[in-house]
DNA sequence: CGGACAGTTCGGCGGACGCCGTACGAAGGC
DNA sequence: GCCTTCGTACGGCGTCCGCCGAACTGTCCG
């Protein structure tokens, strides 16, 4: 019995200190389903290395499995764990001040791509997160002075504006603020920030670049974000795709638009 | 070059993955400063292996420390790396759903006050932090039901009948809510919460109880809390004194009251 | 039914790291 | 001044663990 296995913490922990893992963790922050074989080549390791650590996370608790046919899917456990993630990963940023310059062109577009706007786990974030958490907490909907959750008159936009039901589901809180990595500031998380991102890809406002976690607002997600919440086509540049997703990268299709968020 | 230091999230996990070094920092949760000596004793590691590890956590930015003489004391470095432990120990606890039951009766003595009332970090936590939290918000100074926030009443609650400054210092939010590790539920973190326990230390409502994190709730304490916010006085267990602290433990000072919290 | 592919298990290798004891420097009490 | 005490630097030892390749299982497809 080693000595980390008898505090809790130093086993948790454990499973995030190795380069690999960790990898594995921040890939699937984007909240979607990676194959085993995807996340093997993404961390650069062979299958076989993959596929232990990977027992190892999902017997640890962060990741949940489900297999189809011959493929292994693999996710992050919840809310709970993805919040872990984007606390701990904050934290460990904000440590080594200056992260390296992207390498390649490609990657540079990727990221301006993703200081836009991205999905954080299952909601908005970048610039276009930020924007919306401003713009709630401009028009009284969002507290941010004295913590961090919506007002009465932001469960009524929700309910009667964007017209989607805020069911409280199990201990996750209805509202929460998450910090951005790139803003440095909280845009909203919790039941309302996913329900909002949802709405979002849905109603054909964002859409996802390529098969990354950024998103490009659309024309007439524009229009809605206006209508609803007064945010301006603000600051553009260029899109492009992203570097990394979880489907093997295709040709680069990579478009470029005029200012749209 | 290891790998994981390429991943700043796994460099922070790495800090917290040896089983020595979480005990230091699990310590330190209680808010106060320990010498060198007295984590290494805590930890039971000689002390040049405490120094090593002490010396890798500041340069990790996970404590400070501070220079006194020919001793050297450590505390975690802020309100952030307070939080984040709290996140990181709640979770990994949550996991191993069945703590070990305390080997001697002392020990069992001293959890069982621990459960009453402690701090966490520089706020109030148990049973006394949860039913602060949960008076403030039957009262609608706190908003608990749309994310975490002071209400407006909540302020001027603060400033008026606990006569006391709520300062918005840096990046730390008024108010926080903070997973109660014996309670499973929230009780109040942040500014508010480190002011209000300041406030209940310097005014005598509770005191510390031996060395360790563990509080007790005095007469005059249990009347403020009746009359400030209506807090009958509850459940009242035994109290007792705590198992460790930064200090020798010295002979049991093991006292007994009826019913104070 | 056989071939291709996704994933797992196993053995073995090499590096990383946590531990200690010892020796040393520095601060404080007598 | 000497001796005790707190803390640090270094060398060595043992273990743990992450990596791979090879062999194997299971699934899908033709």
């Amino acid at each position: 019995m080693t000595a980390t296995a008898q505090i809790p913490l130093a086993a948790l922990a454990s499973l995030l200190a190795d380069g690999t893992r960790a990898r594995f963790c921040l890939a699937l922050l984007d909240g979607r389903a990676w194959t085993a074989g995807e996340l093997a080549r993404h961390a650069g390791v062979a299958a076989s290395t993959a596929s232990e650590h990977l027992s190892l996370l999902v017997q640890g608790g962060l990741l949940a499995e489900e297999r189809q046919g011959r493929h292994r899917y693999l996710r992050l456990a919840g809310p709970r764990v993805a919040q872990l993630l984007e606390d701990l990963a904050a934290h460990a940023d904000l440590a080594v001040s200056a992260p390296p310059p992207p390498a390649t062109l490609r990657a540079a577009a990727s990221a301006r791509a993703m200081t836009e706007a991205r999905t954080c786990y299952d909601h908005l974030a970048g610039r276009l997160g930020v924007a919306v958490a401003d713009a709630l907490t401009a028009r009284g909907l969002l507290l941010q002075d004295t913590g961090f959750a919506l007002s009465d008159a932001g469960l009524e936009w929700f309910a009667t504006r964007l017209e989607v039901r805020l069911t409280p589901s199990g201990r996750r809180p209805l509202a929460r603020g998450c910090l951005d990595w790139t803003e440095r500031r909280h845009h909203l998380a919790g039941v309302a920030g996913a329900v909002l991102c949802a709405t979002a890809l849905e109603r054909g406002w964002v859409r996802r670049i390529g098969s990354g976690r950024a998103l490009r607002v659309t024309g007439p997600g524009a229009q809605a974000l206006q209508e609803l919440l007064g945010i301006e086509n603000s600051t553009g540049s260029g899109t492009a795709d992203s570097a990394e997703g979880p489907t093997e990268d295709g040709p680069a299709v990579r478009s470029r638009g005029d200012g749209i968020f």
